[in-house]
DNA sequence: GGACGTGGGAGACCAATGAACAAGTCGGTT
DNA sequence: AACCGACTTGTTCATTGGTCTCCCACGTCC
């Protein structure tokens, strides 16, 4: 096409030097440029509509203003966009430019070094490393001593810093809400995989309901897949419980999706014979199914953002990355109020609505 | 850190020069080198691990093996996910790779340019234009002349080439499927947005009555905004007809989400009493509501994949682009059958359901 | 006439590619 | 015996578009 406009251009137009250009353009403090060059090198370069090629810029000053983005399974949950999105917006505000590569959960260690040692081909000054669901993993050897921080999971051995949802507080938060409703039968639908969420998000349930000084029964806890289908399971054991909750915190939006169906099913009405909260913020089911349902927001936009911001800072020498190395930072998961808690009815806990009776649907 | 390696390096090690690394490495087809030399440069290459920097080598070649992609609202939207990951494997599986800019359907024609012009001071090889959902746009000027593929949206001159999904056939096959059940009165539920989709969907739905020999009546069909409330109203008024329909085609899936609130609530069984077909495939809906939802897939992910094929293709001269730029290329969207189609209970169709009788909740 | 200040340019360098050229070998020719 | 290609095998050098470290020319001041 048309031959892009290259420095040389700039410099014959206004009749300068190459280097009195790069001078004047990259505003070089120790250049000795007249105020009347400066102004004809300027307007030349705006009159040629000049930008500097960014990648010799960055063959000679060892920079590229790329960021490695390596995300598992971008497309299989719409949370990855969120944390895209926060990356990319930071990195653009600070000059960088985001470089995806899309990596399985299930791809070998191997295929994962390979795609590091791809970006670091390519220049990158730093590397995101996103998974999809918190957890704790091994990281590509090569990854180590490089700038780079891991988003929504823990590095095994603590050499790469990274930034995970508070879910402990977040949980806590969840629980309290139904507490400071009123309740003091609170039930819980649980994940059954082995993640570090089902593990906090559980102690956090304990813990809270402890405080309050309410009783903890086992079978107040029930576990299934994460999913509607398991949400719907354990809802309907949870539910058929002689002495049945009056709240239920779910592990998920999903569960609580299925605990919905299994509300409908036993003829109970939310909020009003039963509460529910979930957990996660998937805006296509909180927001749609009826009514719409309290959760807790995972900070994906914050963590994508925040890993971005730091791992720049690193690059740029404003922070030492290590320092955080340690122990993953949490951010904080906040609750996001809608319409599926209200006060118990203060009647006797045996009073159970019958089975089959009239009742709105819940969808 | 360790300096890493570059050509020289693996040049001193082999004792060959630069140039002749280069020959082999590439396997330049002019160049002569020996059999034993070029076991000895790929040896040494080996032993170093070195790996071009692709900087260099697209500086100097004029080819960066960089796609931009600038997509709107990459996160508001699942379906954004499906197209990048279209992108990025075929973009991967040909050597390249994809560098993100998020933009928003809101933001100025010039801020557009910016974007453009950002990447192309890049260098990138091409662009990947792609918007959250089908729609006419009046694209970039300075994107024009360059390889760029649109995607889910249509140039409004008709210079640069795109990939849309065929909304006519989808929705055809989404009624058919309904008259292939045996419906004879079928509803619709459509979007108010003036969009491309809200008059192909449409149009599709009539014809295909049309062609069916069934009748077709205003009443049938019913308009409000394309999320769950507006579903539910247009249901509500849908169903309540003195001849109600059988089946029901919904703009999207979150409107059949929003009839199934609808029919629960007016006692209606899905499929028994009413089948219902949606369109969009958002899996978190239509794979988690009760029944789940027969509907219409996108095809997000091919719409990512041939555009980025289509657009390789150009940049390595193997197509031109501009013969694609006339007409938009269609692409198929399959039914996905699940759960919430059947056939019509032969029975006098005045005979409705009792408004408040016993009835599964339909989440 | 040396020191100093001002305005600007030459040329190396970043890590590669690629066209042109050079050195060594060998068989054949005159 | 000397020379002449032809072939093999690599190397030299310019180039890509910038940045950056000197360096130089010219005035001026004391």
């Amino acid at each position: 096409m048309n031959k892009s406009v290259g420095i040389k251009d700039v410099a014959a137009a206004a009749g300068v030097s190459v280097t009195t250009v790069s001078h004047v353009l990259n505003d070089v403090v120790y250049a000795r440029v007249g105020a009347e060059t400066r102004e004809r090198v300027h307007e030349a370069a705006r009159r040629l509509g000049y930008g500097p090629n960014r990648l010799a810029q960055a063959l000679r000053t060892q920079r590229s203003g790329m960021i490695g983005f390596i995300s598992e399974e971008i497309a299989t949950t719409p949370h990855a966009g969120r944390i895209i999105l926060g990356a990319e917006e930071t990195a653009r505000a600070r000059g960088y430019r985001i470089m995806i590569i899309n990596s399985t959960s299930t791809s070998s260690q191997d295929s994962r070094e390979n795609d590091v040692a791809d970006l670091l081909d390519r220049q990158v000054d730093g590397i995101l490393y996103a998974t999809m669901y918190h957890r704790k993993l091994v990281v590509p050897k090569n990854l180590v001593g490089l700038p780079a921080v891991l988003v929504d999971s823990e590095d095994i051995s603590h050499t790469v810093s990274s930034v995970i949802p508070d879910e402990i507080a977040g949980a806590r938060s969840a629980v309290q809400t139904l507490i400071d409703a009123g309740h003091t039968r609170i039930g819980m639908l649980n994940n059954t995989d082995d993640v570090p969420a089902t593990h906090s998000r559980l102690k956090a349930f304990k813990d809270t309901l402890a405080d309050a000084g309410l009783p903890y029964h086992e079978e107040l806890v029930q576990s299934e897949a994460s999913e509607v289908p398991g949400g719907h399971q354990a809802a309907l054991r949870l539910l058929k419980t002689p002495s049945r909750p009056t709240a239920v915190f779910c592990y998920n939006d999903r569960m609580a999706m299925g605990a919905y169906r299994a509300a409908g099913e036993l003829g109970l009405r939310i909020p009003d014979d039963i509460s529910i909260v979930g957990f996660d913020n998937q805006q296509l089911i909180a927001e749609n199914i009826y009514p719409a349902l309290t959760t807790v927001a995972l900070p994906h936009y914050e963590m994508g953002a925040w890993a971005t911001e730091n791992l720049i800072d690193a690059i740029e020498g404003k922070t030492d990355l290590q320092l955080f190395a340690a122990h993953p930072t949490l951010l904080p998961c906040p609750l996001v109020l809608r319409d599926s808690v209200a006060s118990p009815k203060h009647q006797d806990a045996s009073s159970r609505a019958a089975p089959g009776s009239p009742t709105h649907a819940n969808t």
